[in-house]
DNA sequence: TACGGATGTGTGAACGTGCACACAGTAGGA
DNA sequence: TCCTACTGTGTGCACGTTCACACATCCGTA
């Protein structure tokens, strides 16, 4: 028969016991203090005896911290399979959390059932704070953040984040205007977007960057709007530009994959990139440099903006204020063969 | 001043004083029991005025259960840039463990840092079980949880797991002779492989299934090594073959995102696709429908994989013996352009 | 009337930890 | 001699929850 709890775990009394000693040297030993050199090896080899692991759940209700952050990913559908840049900054949260000895704990958010349990176990006390990524408007994680008022950062902010929530981010807007001025001054002048995920920031101001470049230029009827970050509405989305004006000489997109779908719409239409048209198109992410040709790109610092994030974490767990309520992060234009 | 704990969280003392009632109707408010219709409502009007959330860390002290599942990926530098299943299988897993009302959580193993710090985690109460995935020969990782008894289930296994630690996957070896067989049958004659990760069971596996798919045909010098699945070593693995045997007809790309590179050193050797060689990747991911021309390959149901797994850990959650010990998911082979 | 069962509520203990406190011994200085 | 400081150890309590148990009330029936 198989057996619910396996065998009894060792706790602090058992190693007291063990040892001749009492609890609170135990904890001593674990946690510094004045110890003798013999009560310390007494104690040191009863817990490599008994296999001795503290106990997590114990010492968390008691302390109030657990050393561990939650890194949330809200409809991480798209995000895992179409954004190469999520786990850049998971993994660039990962290793500053490590440096601090906290562990990240990634959760995911996909459906209604899945809010509720993150915001109960949010709450919950077995994280000290959250790192909240791709969040949208009216998210009730969001509200369960601030009621809660748990240490938190959001990587990309949306429009009605409560003003006293740091977030981590890229000037959206002023890359964007960046790689489409790129575009000008390299000699087109019909250049059309294919804007996506116009309910986030991120979209949202990518499509402002791309305007305010343009200024007289900018004409409305290019702009071709798409649901998501991904190759297919790539695809779509310069089929869609093509139809509207064949003249088409420049196509900024708002996403590299975006931009590898834009690239293949644009072979099967017969057209060369970047001679009769030039593309660019942001993150910098491993699509850039797979497709033929590679990408212009605005390159995005993943692995800065997980760790970044992270310290906000870490700061706040500190006590100290989130010096800059939010922060922006260098985005260096990459010029390679689309334009 | 930012004060360290922000406000003095409602604990069920406070509902039940609150509400008139003791701690033990709260308790049962909470998790089922006799409890009058009038009690009820007092205890929910107090519970939502108050704000109460359960405290898991004292719950999970108290029930020796968290209700929580690890998620963790072994060395996913390579996983979350290069191999698109992984968000899959962590999606699956997440949508299964969450109809059970159970949270998933992912932990991140990179350093060896890490690997301390997350053999505590697991073995400090803040989990009931743990999905380990890629996990490599001799991991302590592996010994932590045969240690403790944690249960927990293995996504593919390297070759030294322990017998009893039970583990899901899909037949490697059979997958590859299937695919490499279709090569066969569609009239290749000299065909070579680009191998990966050969220090993995998946690497080890494939490769035998090409080499028993082949018989005589089979010959040593028509496979390329490559350390890793990504598309780089694809546009390595495939040069080199085509320096060792011009004449190649037919190339077995260990994944699909090897293939898509192994397509791109062709397109650039002038070679035409199917035309001239017959290309078929592994892992029906989204490369296959990205690349010129698409690929036909194997899929791999990356999805059931996930929430195969989540069930494994369900079922030892309630006491029950994990079936099949091992467990094997079909690979159906999806024909499209490229061979 | 008395009894057993169903329904409803309160109380004490325990989960394993860390910390405040109490206590004991030694040493140095006024 | 007394006071203080430092080192080293043991004890009680609290963190917030759940569960077993005790108690209380109501009903139907013997």
């Amino acid at each position: 028969m198989s057996r619910p709890q396996p065998q009894k775990r060792a706790t602090v009394h058992d190693i007291a016991a063990a040892a001749g000693m009492s609890r609170g040297t135990v904890s001593r030993v674990l946690n510094g203090g004045y110890v003798s050199a013999e009560a310390r090896a007494a104690i040191e080899t009863a817990m490599s005896d008994l296999g001795y692991v503290p106990n997590n759940a114990a010492r968390a209700l008691k302390m109030r911290r657990s050393q561990a952050v939650a890194f949330v990913a809200l409809e991480p559908h798209s995000l895992f399979l179409d954004d190469p840049n999520i786990g850049s900054i998971m993994l660039g949260a990962n290793a500053a959390l490590s440096l601090a000895d906290h562990q990240m704990v990634s959760l995911v958010v996909e459906s209604a059932r899945d809010t509720e349990r993150v915001a109960r176990y949010l709450s919950g006390g077995f994280v000290d704070g959250a790192i909240v990524v791709s969040a949208r408007t009216k998210d009730p994680i969001i509200r369960v953040i601030s009621d809660l008022a748990l240490p938190a950062a959001f990587v990309g902010h949306p429009p009605d984040l409560d003003q006293n929530i740091p977030f981590v981010g890229i000037d959206n807007v002023g890359s964007a205007r960046a790689i489409t001025e790129h575009l000008v001054t390299t000699g087109r002048r019909r250049i059309g977007m294919i804007a996506a995920a116009l309910d986030r920031d991120s979209g949202i101001d990518r499509l402002a960057g791309f305007r305010a470049a343009l200024g007289p230029l900018f004409d409305e009827t290019l702009v071709a709007d798409v649901p998501h970050y991904d190759y297919g509405s790539g695809v779509k989305g310069m089929r869609d530009l093509l139809e509207r004006d064949p003249s088409l000489d420049g196509v900024f997109a708002a996403s590299d994959a975006i931009a590898a779908g834009a690239l293949e719409a644009l072979r099967e239409a017969g057209r060369s990139v970047p001679g009769d048209v030039g593309v660019v198109g942001f993150d910098d992410s491993t699509w850039a440099v797979r497709c033929q040709p590679q990408l212009t790109t605005v390159h995005q610092p993943a692995k800065e903006i997980g760790s970044c994030a992270a310290q906000v974490i870490l700061r706040q767990l500190r006590g100290e204020h989130p010096d800059p309520a939010g922060q922006l992060l260098p985005t260096p234009l990459v010029l390679r063969d689309s334009a």
